[in-house]
DNA sequence: TAATTGGCTTGACATAGATCAAGTTCTTTT
DNA sequence: AAAAGAACTTGATCTATGTCAAGCCAATTA
């Protein structure tokens, strides 16, 4: 059921697996959720209190600059976590936006818990230190792409890094994503299609 | 001498001390290097085999685009790390080069031996996992500062951030790493030196 | 001291991408 | 089925930043 995903990610990441025990602790700290399509998990300002993981449904972390424009940093769908990770940790206020793109259900869970879990289930405590990991190469990576790569070249490092991302959201938000505008990002996929037609 | 500030740092950021046991494999596994301004620590297509902890001198990590520009991701002076994390964790060949830009001395340490040190230094492990955190945060604060400001905006974010590489590395290799021409950093300086002015 | 070099500035021009404004298509709601 | 509204496209312009070229200054080297 509903915590089933949570428990197989866990073991994945992890690479060890958790027992019946600490599989119902995980249980009662995880709190199901509901949101609605544009409804706030965290808004700005806020103390990122708890992350999410998401079970189904789709969402996006975003900041709004001085002119009123919005610029997605995260996007994420089923397996995806969600929430502002800096204010999470440090317990600051938040810089960004979080909310549902689609109607979404996710588990939550506190600093608090995560922290006493982490201490008791050897397999959660690994499974964040990959994450750590990765989410730091990741982010890298992306900031590579954003310094050195034309909105072009972003656009289909994105098409082949996260196929998903583009089928599930709308493109004004992947053009926000990439860093560009929706205009922009337009004229670059009929571009990309004229290129695509003369090599096949 | 040549270990303390290691020692310091570890102690700094895992919040725990070590023992003179710990501090003795250590020692013993961090190898001190030398590096003449311009020499490679690492470069393009290599895997990166050790990481380094500068104790003196200016290093950057870049990476050179198709046109032969160079893209400068992360610069680092003394206390700091430096290598490709990516390619270290992964073993993977490397798309970066890592360089002096001043002569260096750093201590450096193999994946295998960085391993075996965490399974039996508690300092260390917990240092690790400190610092993939803070690179995680640091890594998404930059990227909102590369998709959400404007060059003039970065450069004040950084003036604020890091005054110290600021100061100490040239302004060439500045502008690379806020992600715009020397050019543009130039007119960018004229403009706030005017700004300046006017406010005060 | 002269010569060379690397780093910085400035000007003239070029261009990627933004902005503004319409118009189209496809959903969703009523 | 009508109406409203997303999401996307397209065209005309604007602007921030890049590119190319020249010259200057300071530091290093001969």
């Amino acid at each position: 059921m509903l915590y089933d995903t949570l428990r197989q990610y866990i073991t994945e990441y992890s690479l060890q697996s958790i027992t019946e025990e600490e599989f119902a602790l995980i249980k009662e700290a995880f709190k199901p959720k509901r949101l609605r399509r544009h409804q706030y998990f965290l808004q700005e300002g806020d103390v990122c209190r708890y992350m999410g993981f998401i079970t189904g449904g789709a969402m996006r972390q975003y900041s709004v600059d001085a002119n009123g424009h919005e610029h997605i940093l995260r996007l994420g769908i089923e397996n995806w976590w969600m929430g502002d990770y800096e204010s999470f940790k440090m317990l600051t206020p938040s810089k960004y936006n979080v909310d549902a793109v689609e109607d979404t259900e996710l588990l939550q869970i506190s600093n608090d818990r995560i922290q006493e879990l982490k201490a008791v289930i050897p397999a959660l405590k690994r499974m964040i230190e990959v994450m750590d990991e990765r989410s730091s190469i990741a982010s890298q990576r992306r900031l590579h792409a954003a310094i050195s790569y034309s909105a072009e070249e972003r656009y289909t490092e994105m098409q082949s890094t996260y196929p998903a991302l583009l089928r599930r959201f709308p493109q004004t938000m992947i053009a926000s994503y990439l860093g560009i505008t929706p205009e922009t990002l337009s004229r670059i996929k009929r571009q990309l299609l004229g290129k695509k037609s003369k090599i096949s």
